[in-house]
DNA sequence: AGAGGGTCGTTGCGCATGCAACCAGTTGAC
DNA sequence: GTCAACTGGTTGCATGCGCAACGACCCTCT
């Protein structure tokens, strides 16, 4: 299944990867700042927080979902919740613990980042892959599912107004 | 062209994007920090002067080739030249400048992170990207190519034994 | 009940990065 | 020749991250 030129054409892709990754997070980062508007890390954590389940995750449920330390993400809810963008609210079942959430400026703020996001991720990304974006989707979806040990499914978003 | 479905299919591929990239690489970076080889952006380095047509490169041209600040790249070649792996020449043409060369350490530490490297690689990304490779791979080129201006060829390696 | 092991989140520390400012050197206009 | 504008690379500073260690808490077993 694995023979040498297969081989060669999946390093070719991944150096490919690498590159678009670099260039495309760098043209959308510069963007956000352009607008004077938080980064895309900020963005992360509040468009994971809206489209989970409670809208609110506990602490370690985010730095799960983003791929991040818990001593970082610590550092940048300090720091998101001092912009008021989210707050913290003990948890009732773990006394350890607490629940993230949006407080309004915070959804504010993401409706406002949303459509330069989505206009960053089309210019810089989706305009390129064009109708690849199914087959590049899936593939991709794959490698992340694997390396997290979890099954692949790749989102199968509800699209509602704000399909993060 | 880019109708409404267009673009949710787009989006879903770029998050999954985001998190494939973040997982791969992590999982390659904990390879190499594993078997006590130096980190994937000095490996990054050393392969990009290595494939270079001349065998060295100067300084902003290695800036430019991986996304970083050329400040960022200052500390990095401190520290790689500081390990031995690499060394500063003065450049004849230019008396500011300077060509960054491999030393005889700096091909071993190569020779020894490259198996690890591809190996992840092969583990982490081209096993689960399969023979979507060809498709995959040149989707993102076109993205790196467009974002930087530049034409998408994406590579085409000879293929000797370090075709990095 | 209570002891031991595991988990959640925070903090001290070192490290790596980007921005702005800077000097050395190049290039082009006059 | 020489002056101004530009480029290549380094340095001060602030920012943000990961690792290891820690305290608080949960859970299980006896």
């Amino acid at each position: 299944m694995v023979c040498k030129s297969d081989d060669e054409t999946g390093m070719s892709a991944w150096r490919a990867f690498l590159g678009a990754h670099a260039t495309a997070t760098d043209r959308i980062e510069t963007m956000l700042a352009d607008a004077e508007l938080p980064s895309l890390a900020w963005f992360d954590v509040l468009a994971t927080i809206h489209r989970s389940d409670e809208k609110q995750l506990r602490h370690f449920e985010l730095a799960t979902e983003m791929v991040m330390s818990r001593s970082g993400l610590s550092r940048m809810v300090d720091r998101i919740e001092a912009a008021g963008l989210i707050e913290r609210r003990s948890c009732p079942n773990d006394r350890r613990g607490q629940h993230l959430a949006l407080t309004q400026d915070g959804e504010t703020m993401l409706g406002k980042m949303w459509p330069i996001y989505q206009a960053g991720v089309t210019t810089h990304f989706t305009a390129h892959i064009g109708e690849d974006a199914g087959v590049v989707g899936e593939a991709l979806g794959r490698v992340e599912g694997a390396c997290r040990g979890r099954t692949a499914d790749c989102g199968e978003s509800p699209s509602t107004e704000l399909s993060v």
